[in-house]
DNA sequence: CCACCCACTGACCAATTGGTAGGTAGACTA
DNA sequence: TAGTCTACCTACCAATTGGTCAGTGGGTGG
């Protein structure tokens, strides 16, 4: 929690102390409020009071409401996990959807106030004025499209898009119930939810 | 829940026509309204707006913000697919789970704007302070159990409870994905996600 | 030493927030 | 005809909203 850069020496823009600590609190506050609030309920005040600034001192760093946001959005989520991705579907040669997921899960299961997030915003930015809008669309045909382009291991005859389609929205729903009831742990709950949308006749050796 | 709040004492259920038109818009423009913004981004003056009236007359109905989220939530939802899966609960010696998914979805396919503000509030109401948490939890809790003492028609060995989890999950998922991208039809996207979890070998003769 | 940046603050802005008080017009009742 | 009820409205409230502006204090480079 209290980040201590010991950095902070070394010159040029690439670092700066004291300042990337601060967006650092800030990004993690909004988050948090994001994901509590949504993005018309989330304050700037309230910001400021967790990272104890000033609503100016936040501006400074994100420039406006929508700012906040775009830092959020970018600075976060799909990387990590697209590098997991790519790791997988260039180092095998026909890797396994099942693990894909897996791997995708374990690391959310890390970081629930982010998942919290993405469920919030993606929800209220079906709204296309929202100005997360476009953003959730675009990932959502994204994550579809790279997948289609991979050469799963897959039992015969399977039909991968709506596969894809369900899988993808299963991930969702659980984890919307992970984070509604503490304690229990979201690799687990996705376990379970494998044994469903991979059955063992058909998928023994595929999983 | 509970009927009316004691107060109106009329004989006459149908009583002020005006009152009662403008009781139904003003949930209609909330139901908007909580699923485009959320609670906390939702403004009194913006429901007032809708319905062309003022702040005051809409409070005059409701009483207060968290009034008018109890007046929606009570109102609507769950009530017309409760009905609809208790026939079919009652009515048949060994239910199919697929038939009751199916019918809860073909409920929502006629309602997007409910299941949009559904979508958008259990995601903001999984912070515990939230007016509707409570509310969310019961759901999910009332929606598995009820399943839960059910005697489906099921093919031997199989686990019910997961089985409940990942397909609720995946209403949850598919029904978003269905908002963001208007024109499809959620009856069908459903239809595929029923392929994937109840596999045609094994669940021959039970979907 | 000075100039310059950087992170940040305090004061201020018009607009908007949820909510209250008190009133009015009209329909129904006694 | 008077009295009561619902369904509103106008006017108002203190608090809060996102955002601007002019600083200020500390650190660094020259």
């Amino acid at each position: 929690m209290a980040g201590n850069e010991g950095r902070g020496r070394r010159e040029d823009e690439s670092s700066g102390g004291r300042g990337r600590d601060s967006r650092k609190a800030i990004i993690e506050a909004a988050v948090a409020s994001f994901g509590m609030r949504g993005y018309y309920g989330t304050t700037l005040q309230g910001i400021a009071d967790r990272v104890h600034m000033t609503k100016a001192g936040v501006l400074h760093h994100v420039g406006s409401k929508e700012g906040l946001l775009r830092l959020v959005m970018s600075e976060i989520y799909d990387s990590e996990t697209n590098q997991v991705v790519d790791r997988l579907i260039r180092g095998t040669d026909r890797p396994l959807l099942a693990e894909m997921w897996r791997q995708v899960v374990a690391i959310n299961a890390r970081r629930p106030a982010l998942v919290h997030m993405f469920s919030t915003l993606s929800a209220e930015a079906l709204d296309p004025r929202h100005p997360a809008h476009a953003y959730f669309e675009d990932r959502e045909r994204a994550g579809i499209d790279t997948a289609m382009n991979v050469r799963w291991a897959l039992p015969e005859g399977t039909d991968l898009r709506p596969l894809l389609q369900a899988g993808y929205s299963m991930m969702d729903g659980i984890q919307l119930r992970w984070l509604r009831t503490p304690g229990r742990d979201l690799n687990r709950l996705w376990a379970e939810c494998e044994d469903v949308i991979f059955p063992l006749p058909t998928w023994e050796g595929y999983r």
